[in-house]
DNA sequence: GTGTTTGCAAAATCTTTGCATGACG
DNA sequence: CGTCATGCAAAGATTTTGCAAACAC
C-alpha cells in the first residue's frame, strides 16, 4: 500500500529524467513506509535492513535529488541532523515535544493566512517557511 | 553607548557567579555593538579585530555560557552554521530574503496569540518557538 | 552504448573537548 | 590561592565530494 505511493513516485521521477536505481527505489520505499521524521543514518538503516545494499553517501545523494524533485521535504530542528519526510500530504508545521523527542503535526489556516499577509505587507512572497513549537506537556 | 549596556550585562554576569574574563567583556562588546546576526566565526573575527586575543574554541564555549545565562540568543536557519544575537530585545521572529540573504525582524502578536492557543488546545505549553519566513521579494 | 549513479575513502564544515597553563575573584 | 576559563590541537558529528567501476535507459 505504501509501495503503490512508491510506484506513483518512481513514474514521476522517470517521466522528470531521473533514473530510478535500485537504491533510490529503495529508499522511496522506505520513506513512504516512514510514519516518524527519520534522519539520513536511519533511512540507511532502514533501507540496509530491508535488504537494500547502499552507501550512507548514496542516501544523503538520494535525498538531495528527491527535495530538488518535491518528492521529500527536510526538517531541520535544533541541533539535530535534518531529519525528512514525504512531501505529498498536506502542509503542516511540527511541534517537538522537549521531554519526549515526540514530534507532532499541525495545521493552522489562520496563522498561515497571517504570515502571507505579513509578507505580503514588507512586500514579500513566501518562498517557504519553518514553524516549530518547543513545547512541554501541562 | 552599546558600551553601557555591555557593562550591565557583565554585571549580570557577576551576580550570577560567572566570571568576567577579558575574552567574555570582548564577546559582550562585540555582541552588544552587532546590528545584525553574526555566527561564531564571524564574532570571533570582530573580537580580534577589535584587539582582543581570544581563541575561535574560547568563542564556542562563551557563546553557550551567555546563552545558559539568557544574554544571547542561538538563530538557526536552514542550513547555515549558527547566528547569535542579544536577547534584551522585545521578542520578534525572522523573515530570510532569500536573494539577498538579508535578515528582517518582525513581530505579530495575533500569531503569537494562536501558537499559545493552539498548543494550549493539544495540552502543551510553549517553552520556546520558531519562525522563519524564507522570502523573495515581490 | 553512454551518460548517470554508485561506493569508497578522503575531505569539508561546524562544533566540542582533553589537558596543561593562566587568570578572576 | 583555589577554582574556573583559556588555548591549542585533536576529535566528533554531519554532510559533501573526487574518482574509478557499475548500471539504467
Amino acid at each position: 500500500m505504501t509501495d503503490r505511493r512508491a510506484n506513483r513516485l518512481e513514474q514521476a521521477l522517470r517521466d522528470a529524467g531521473v533514473r530510478v536505481t535500485r537504491q533510490r527505489s529503495a529508499l522511496l520505499r522506505v520513506i513512504a513506509a516512514a510514519e516518524d521524521h527519520p534522519d539520513a543514518a536511519e533511512l540507511h538503516a532502514r533501507a540496509v535492513t530491508a535488504g537494500a545494499g547502499v552507501s550512507l553517501a548514496t542516501v544523503y545523494r538520494t535525498l538531495t535529488t528527491l527535495q530538488a524533485q518535491g518528492v521529500i521535504d527536510k526538517l531541520e530542528f535544533q541541533g539535530e541532523p535534518a531529519r525528512w519526510e514525504a512531501a505529498d500530504q498536506h502542509h503542516h508545521d511540527h511541534m517537538i515535544d522537549m521531554d519526549s523527542g515526540a514530534v507532532i503535526e499541525f495545521t493552522d489556516e489562520r496563522i498561515e493566512r497571517l504570515q502571507a499577509e505579513i509578507a505580503a505587507e514588507m512586500g514579500y512572497d513566501i518562498v517557504h517557511h519553518r514553524l516549530e513549537l518547543y513545547v512541554r506537556r501541562r
